[in-house]
DNA sequence: CTGTTAGCGCTTTCAC
DNA sequence: GTGAAAGCGCTAACAG
């Protein structure tokens, strides 16, 4: 570890100002000591100091990508979404972004510490994946720190996940508790300006819209007796798509509504043991269950599972549904109706925005529109006894 | 981005040396100061410049992973195991780890890229994780650059690869060319040093001996029209699978051997859809197919889907296994015949290995073994004439 | 077009 | 136990 830029200028002959600007291009040099700077670099097999020049220039090309579980395809398909959009691999000298995620393991301390070392690094940018965790001591830390870090001259973009909260009133100027969250569908709450004031953009799903939908459609099949799994309950991805579920119920059937609670089983995680765990528990509850809904696809093939477990035949005697629309669910037999949620575009949108290269939306503020892709595991109830 | 360790010196009435003392806590300070201090770093928010800091004690806390598809839970689950290793998740101050899981995509000049930033970053250490490519160029560029990494003191782990190729020797010395793999089995060719000698330590998955076991599986079920799609073409671990394969046939049923090549079919990726046209491509061109090995679990799934979707049934007309043992593999209808790979721990060891936490292997190279996992997807063939 | 001169913010001897 | 001072390797004005 020892050649530096010194030793190449030596080398080269020139200066080692002259070496820098070799090496970061962006400045006039004769062909001539460029060619001499480059056999230089090459006979020593020189290699930038990265922390060095990261102090020296005050920038970094570091953009972190923060994601609740990596092992999950969801996290997979936009951090790579994501990456794709970080330039073309060079090998060294251009503006290239260097992507890494980071595995938070939806836990907020370890979230908070990722954004302690970003910040330490002073990333260019920093996504944020997925759902938030719902609860008002961390979502307070956490919105100071990324306004921190955004008043810092870091980028940051929520893909996945609701806006901020409003900015915290320092000066304590009333009991006003209402509304703690900003308003979804209207996109001009940052009066006009090019973010929400602060610099962070968010790319929000329309999970609850989705969910909605997903419910009037198994309402429309006939279905009366629907279960729902949902994920872990501090996850605002889990509120929204359960409160979209109860929002078609209350619209098309608001008879349902009285069992609503009885119907729904807390799943503990966004995996399939939650999944396996809940359909049990809800076949236990509801002795005519027809349909089940889960948190998300995963869940859905624990459902699916524990059904067949059953000796239960799906779709005929249970409908099962899942959500985001993972490559799996096209294949699980029978193939999985779902939500789709374009990952993959949302996570490339992302980058651009963590990259500055494309505007953000009016407010700061955009909503990746989902859709309902019904396929072969929901169906009409099966005849009154069998 | 203003507030420095000065300011906070400054604030606090003590030194710059003392503050920084005090942030990394590996010197005596007084009580009394610390807690001045400390407030004072609370006061003003200071969070550590990390190029600074890196460039003044010369070291690192960055652990590169690197991953060849980040959206495949392969990984998704290694990647996740080597970040779990990386220690308690501490506010700041202690020599805590971050690992960033960098995705290459498969491809050599992204693998190279990576590497040239992570040396740039002067990272501690990085892993390289799953399938190289095979290729002679690109092989010995890479040995160079990892060779050299590690002797600027990076730790390089190799985590379900094959060790790299003996180095080169730059002084021509005979036209040795024969033997390009080390023994496998072997752990003794490092002459009892704690690693191969170039502090690069591997991880190889026994892919060769869980393909062999997995074919002998079949062949023990009275299958003798046994198709194959593979990975990738220019890939270690489809090289090491086929080869487990070919093996259990030359050992079990040689008369097989002279069909291999045409009961074969190089799928394109390690994904879905190659295992899809794959499955085509044999029922077109072995008429009395009845088992299918695919590369690895999600092609596996593509092969079911595409045998379902031509009427066939699974096992009963025709098995099918995968590779890998992937969560969903347990969880797919019929449950999926595979091999599995201990990938966590694989994951957490060369986390540890990474940190130095865990002595290496004698040689520097251990083989993880993998095992068969019969499932309801393999079965007898069906009797002559269905 | 190229060399000189200051730092960037932190760690770390070396004195006190 | 604490301070002063000397860089770490690079970039970015300024001069020439």
């Amino acid at each position: 570890m020892a050649v530096t830029l010194a030793d190449v200028a030596t080398r080269a002959g020139v200066s080692a100002a002259t070496v820098s600007r070799v090496l970061s291009g962006n400045y006039p040099v004769a062909g001539a000591t460029r060619t001499r700077v480059m056999r230089a670099v090459e006979e020593l097999q020189y290699v930038v100091n990265g922390p060095a020049s990261a102090l020296a220039a005050a920038t970094s090309d570091l953009v972190g990508v923060l994601v609740n579980d990596i092992a999950d395809p969801f996290f997979g398909i936009i951090a790579s979404a994501v990456q794709s959009e970080m330039g073309a691999v060079g090998q060294g000298g251009g503006g290239q972004k260097l992507a890494v995620v980071c595995n938070t393991g939806g836990s907020t301390e370890s979230e908070l510490s990722y954004l302690t070392h970003l910040q330490r690094q002073r990333a260019a940018a920093v996504v944020l994946t997925g759902s938030g965790v719902e609860d008002e001591k961390h979502g307070a830390a956490l919105a100071t720190r990324l306004r921190r870090l955004a008043a810092g001259g870091t980028r940051i973009v929520l893909c996945g996940r609701p806006p901020l909260a409003p900015e915290q009133q320092d000066t304590h100027q009333g009991p006003e508790r209402e509304q703690p969250r900003p308003p979804q569908e209207n996109g001009r709450d940052g009066e006009g300006r090019a973010d929400s004031g602060d610099g962070i953009v968010t790319l929000a799903f329309d999970n609850r819209g989705g969910s909605r939908r997903l419910t009037e459609h198994l309402l429309s099949l006939g279905h009366r007796s629907i279960g729902y799994v949902t994920g872990p309950s501090d996850r605002t991805t889990t509120r929204d798509r359960l409160e979209g579920h109860r929002l078609a119920i209350r619209a098309r059937a608001p008879e349902l509504l009285a069992d609503a609670e009885q119907f729904t089983v807390h799943g503990g995680a966004y995996d399939r043991s939650s999944g396996y765990d809940g359909a049990l528990e809800l076949l236990r509850r509801v002795p005519g269950l027809t349909a089940v809904l889960a948190a998300n696809d995963t869940v859905a093939l624990g459902v699916c599972a524990a059904l067949r477990d059953q000796g239960l035949r799906i779709p005929e005697d249970v409908s099962v549904a899942g959500f985001d629309d993972l490559p799996f669910s096209a294949d699980a037999s029978p193939t999985l109706t779902t939500v789709r949620i374009p990952l993959h575009d949302a996570g490339a949108r992302a980058g651009r925005l963590a990259l500055g290269r494309e505007t953000p939306p009016p407010g700061g503020v955009a909503t990746v529109r989902t859709e309902l892709m019904a396929r072969g595991s929901t169906a009409p109830p099966p005849g009154p006894r069998g």
